[in-house]
DNA sequence: GCGATCACG
DNA sequence: GACGTACGTGATCGCA
């Protein structure tokens, strides 16, 4: 069993059970046990009072410790002093009885201890526990709705109404009674109370109780003089009953000092075991708390999702669709039906440029089909022999696309794809523009980004314990891989037919998990109606000067062969310049420089970071490198790569836009990433200008200034940041004013810069090793300035330990627009709980930045339209967009586009500060920027 | 296929 | 006091 000190930081919560266990009993309906008829209503009751409980507390008054106090059974010291006390309560219903074993099994199966201690009633218990962890300074708050332990709400002991779900304090007392909890005993020892046989002064109830006690202060001052009343009937029965009354003081008034078995520090809470849990639930067969316990305990990591029961995939079943007459079924059963799963087979990965090769459709699980449209004979092998002597018979790609275009193109009937963006590029190509769709890889993404990845083979085996065919077993692996349109078509058609049918499964299985996990508006409002803004994206491209890049490559080229030989002089031999295994041997074993690191796998450190430490030093080997690098990396990964990109159909650099694959909602682009193109250097810049417009056309470049500080100042709700940035101050000068108490005009740069690495490492989840090392300074000189900034915004820190326990209490951390982001290592120890706690912080601030201009996003092509501009969106780097449009539209393109972006937070959530957008018109990517 | 490196926000 | 560290990505290279 748990144990843990009492501190002020602590919270007990105390189960009045027994009394809950009655109202339960009497306020829910019956209900038996399904296999022997056994009551349970009140134990279902119990298990879901206490569910909720735990569940509402997480991420914000979570216990420290926790415990259910029960009745024992047989008199109590209170029958010594009153024989009749409790004596005109009847027997527990025929109903009842057997439930109350069980509900003390539901307490411990929660993990909860079950206490109870003959001779004393649970209120006794519950005075006692509470009065010892108030003594500690810990707060308390007692579940109850029983009005009897009201007389125990201090400041700090709270009474929390499980049926009504209300916190009662103080004045929630003087309501009740007319007097503060101090007089609650008193109240009840005059008024008596006929529910548990207290006598009190007859004729005197609550109010006249009150008032007295408001002339006279206590019972006893009351008793001495009541003489003094002037109402002859109210004197009269207080004098003929004052011993009554005492005797009733004795019975209302809570005993505070029972000797307790069981030490309140042994009340510590712990996570329920899995296993005695969800097997007792499953024995009282609740079902839906059963599931729900379950689904919790999954999401924390507390236990494996059970592999799902393996769905029977019979892929020979599938049809492949060679003549228009069936295929027309297909489509009209799709029509009738209203959602239909769809995926596409090109000749390539490349959805702008693939060719369709065939259509898969699903309408049910198991009812699938291939309609081939482009197979060629499974003997040809490429190239010139694409469309072979003799190809298969299928129906003509024209005429299929026709009798699939008004479904694929109907309103009321849903469309369904995993990652299906990639369809509806493919579609796009043949002026099929599909609507609606719904798309499980994003469903799984809103459901479970940071739990698993969202490609199709993983959540079919998750979901549906479904390995599905892999393209290499149709298609063969490494150089002898055919083109799908190559593959045979009973392979294909199993395939294609599985696809759409695991496709339709998983939507089936996910979907209605969108609405019980809260994240439907995720899905609905950010990611699904960003893939048709995306997919226009990437089908648009954008133009890249050709002959630039070439001569960068040259130029690059020839000055990297004057640096590999400069190199080798200075290594004192010749080595691969491009090996860092090579180059860290030279400098740390042969040239023994100092400071030499090495990685986890044993090979010397030789970043940028260690190299330019290197060269400060004086080496000459150490600069060549770096300056080699630089080129090398620009090279390579831009000016060779990007020449290679452009597309040979539109003559423009084509990229996809991932949307599941960053944890906090952030898109990411490949094949090429022009989401990193170089900007930081002077060399690199070069790579911007090669990007350009149209002629008569230009690039419009529009970035959120600050997004991620005014998203934290916003979150955080920090009065001093948000002013500044309301009054547009430059946020790192006013950090650095905050902290050094220097003024803003006139700053060393080099104090801004160190305001602004402190701005940086917030958001990133400071340590003071981390912005050390970022500063070159001493760790504990950068923990100064992470104690100093904290005193200046305490608001921040604050912020920083609520996101935290949010996320170690519910398993993830949500953005500002709802987004989750599912951290499950931030319950483990050691180094990966503190890599979970910093991305807890950053992942809502980075999360919400891409929420908002994903809204941005989503508005911009109907704010185009309506504008009447020609303007097309090309490209999304995070906090900036990228425009292409005719140089006259610029100026008007300019302030729409910032408008906006400036609005994109609203209307349903207004930030509180403003979001600022710099944007700027230019011939390259690199004026424009 | 993986680690090291470096380009971006 | 020790753990290990700034957050999020993708592409290329060398080397096993």
């Amino acid at each position: 069993m748990a144990t843990a000190p009492i501190t002020q930081d602590s919270h007990l919560y105390l189960i009045d059970a027994s009394a809950y266990v009655f109202r339960a009993f009497h306020a829910l309906p019956p209900l038996t046990r399904a296999s022997d008829g056994l009551p349970v209503g009140a134990v279902a009751g119990f298990c879901n009072m206490l569910f909720k409980l735990l569940e509402d507390l997480k991420g914000k008054e979570r216990p420290t410790h926790f415990a259910c106090i029960f009745d024992a059974s047989g008199d109590t010291f209170r029958n010594e002093i009153y024989p009749l006390y409790k004596a005109n309560r009847s027997d527990p219903p025929e109903e009842l009885v057997p439930q109350f074993p069980l509900v003390r099994r539901a307490a411990v199966a929660f993990a909860a201890h079950a206490i109870e201690q003959t001779g004393f009633e649970a209120d006794d218990l519950i005075a006692t526990y509470a009065r010892l962890a108030e003594a500690k300074g810990a707060r308390v708050t007692i579940v109850s709705s029983d009005k009897d332990l009201m007389q125990l709400i201090t400041d700090k002991v709270l009474m929390l109404d499980p049926m009504k779900n209300k916190l009662l304090g103080r004045d929630d007392v003087i309501e009740k009674f007319g007097v503060g909890p101090e007089g609650v005993v008193d109240v009840q020892s005059l008024s008596g109370d006929s529910v548990d046989n207290v006598p009190g002064a007859p004729g005197i109830g609550i109010k006249t109780a009150a008032q007295l006690l408001g002339e006279y202060g206590t019972v006893e001052a009351l008793l001495e003089r009541a003489g003094e009343i002037k109402q002859p009937k109210r004197r009269e029965t207080l004098i003929n009953f004052a011993d009554q009354v005492r005797v009733s003081k004795q019975l209302v008034q809570l005993k505070e000092d029972v000797p307790v078995v069981l030490p309140v520090e042994e009340l510590a809470v712990q996570d329920p075991d899995p296993k005695v849990l969800i097997g007792f639930l499953e024995e009282m067969e609740f079902r839906t708390i059963t599931r729900r316990v379950r689904e919790q305990m999954e999401l924390e990591g507390a236990i494996e999702a059970p592999a799902p029961e393996a769905q029977p995939f019979d892929v020979s079943a599938y049809a492949c669709i060679r003549d228009l007459k069936t295929l027309e079924d297909w489509v009209a059963r799709a029509t009738a039906q209203g959602h239909v799963a769809v995926d596409t087979e090109t000749d390539s990965l490349d959805s702008v440029s693939g060719g369709l090769v065939g259509v898969s459709l699903a309408l049910a699980p198991g009812e699938a089909c291939y309609i081939p449209l482009a197979h060629v004979d499974p003997e040809a092998k490429g190239d010139g022999d694409m469309f072979g002597a003799d190809p298969p018979r299928q129906i003509k790609m024209a005429e299929a696309l026709k009798v699939l275009k008004p479904m694929l193109e109907d309103p009321a009937v849903l469309k369904i794809g995993q990652n299906i963006k990639y369809d509806l590029s493919v579609f796009a190509q043949h002026k099929i523009h599909v609507h609606p769709i719904d798309d499980t890889m994003l469903i799984s993404f809103a459901l479970n980004a940071g739990i698993h990845g969202h490609g199709m083979d993983d959540l079919s085996e998750r979901y549906l314990g479904h390995k599905p065919i892999t393209f290499k077993d149709v298609a063969g692996t490494g150089k002898a891989q055919k083109s799908f349109a190559q593959v045979a078509l009973d392979k294909a058609t199993e395939y294609a037919a599985e696809d759409a049918d695991v496709t339709l499964r998983l939507w089936q299985a996910l979907k209605p998990r969108l609405r019980t996990e809260q994240v439907t508006a995720v899905y609905e409002t950010l990611d699904r109606p960003l893939g048709p803004v995306l997919a226009e994206m990437e089908q648009a491209g954008v133009k890249v000067d050709r002959d630039m890049l070439s001569r960068l490559s040259a130029d690059f080229n020839q000055r990297m062969a004057a640096l590999e030989a400069e190199a080798h002089e200075q290594a004192g031999r010749s080595f691969n310049i491009g090996s860092p295994k090579q180059l860290g041997e030279i400098l740390f074993d042969e040239m023994n420089l100092p400071g030499g690191k090495k990685t986890k796998t044993g090979a010397w450190v030789t970043d940028g970071d260690v190299l330019e430490g290197l060269a400060a030093d004086g080496h000459a080997l150490p600069r060549t490198i770096v300056d080699w690098r630089m080129l090398s990396k620009l090279r390579s990964t831009y000016t060779e790569a990007l020449q290679a990109a452009i597309n040979k159909k539109t003559g423009r650099v084509h990229t996809s836009y991932m949307m599941a694959g960053a944890q906090t909602g952030r898109l990411s682009s490949t094949d090429p990433n022009l989401q990193n193109i170089p900007v930081r250097t002077e060399e690199g810049r070069k790579i911007r200008q090669a990007f350009i417009a149209e002629e008569g056309n230009v690039l419009v470049s529009a970035d959120y200034s600050q997004i991620e500080l005014r998203i934290l100042a916003h979150m955080a709700d920090i009065p001093a940041l948000k002013q500044a940035f309301k009054d547009g101050l430059d946020i790192h000068a006013m950090t650095a004013s905050e902290m050094f108490g220097v003024p803003i005009e006139g700053m060393d740069p080099m104090v801004r810069r160190q305001a602004k690495a402190i701005n940086f490492g917030i958001i990133y989840g400071i340590s003071g090793f981390g912005l050390g090392r970022q500063l070159g300074i001493p760790s504990g000189e950068a923990n100064q300035y992470i104690k100093t900034y904290f005193e200046r915004f305490p608001g921040i820190r604050q912020y920083m330990d609520e996101t935290k326990e949010f996320a170690r209490a519910t398993g993830f951390v949500k953005t500002a627009f709802g987004r989750k982001i599912h951290l499950p290592d931030i319950k483990s120890k050691g180094p990966a709980r503190s890599f979970a706690e910093r991305q807890a912080i950053n992942a809502p601030i980075q999360g919400s930045a891409a929420d908002i201009i994903k809204r941005a996003m989503i508005r911009m092509p109907e704010a185009l339209a309506e504008a009447g501009l020609k303007a097309q969106m090309l490209l999304q780097v995070h906090d900036e967009l990228v425009f292409e449009c005719p140089e006259k539209e610029a100026e008007k393109l300019i302030k729409l586009v910032q408008k906006t972006m400036a609005a994109a937070d609203g209307p349903s959530l207004r930030l509180s500060v403003p979001l600022v957008v710099e944007a700027k018109a230019a011939d390259t990517w690199a004026a424009a920027h």
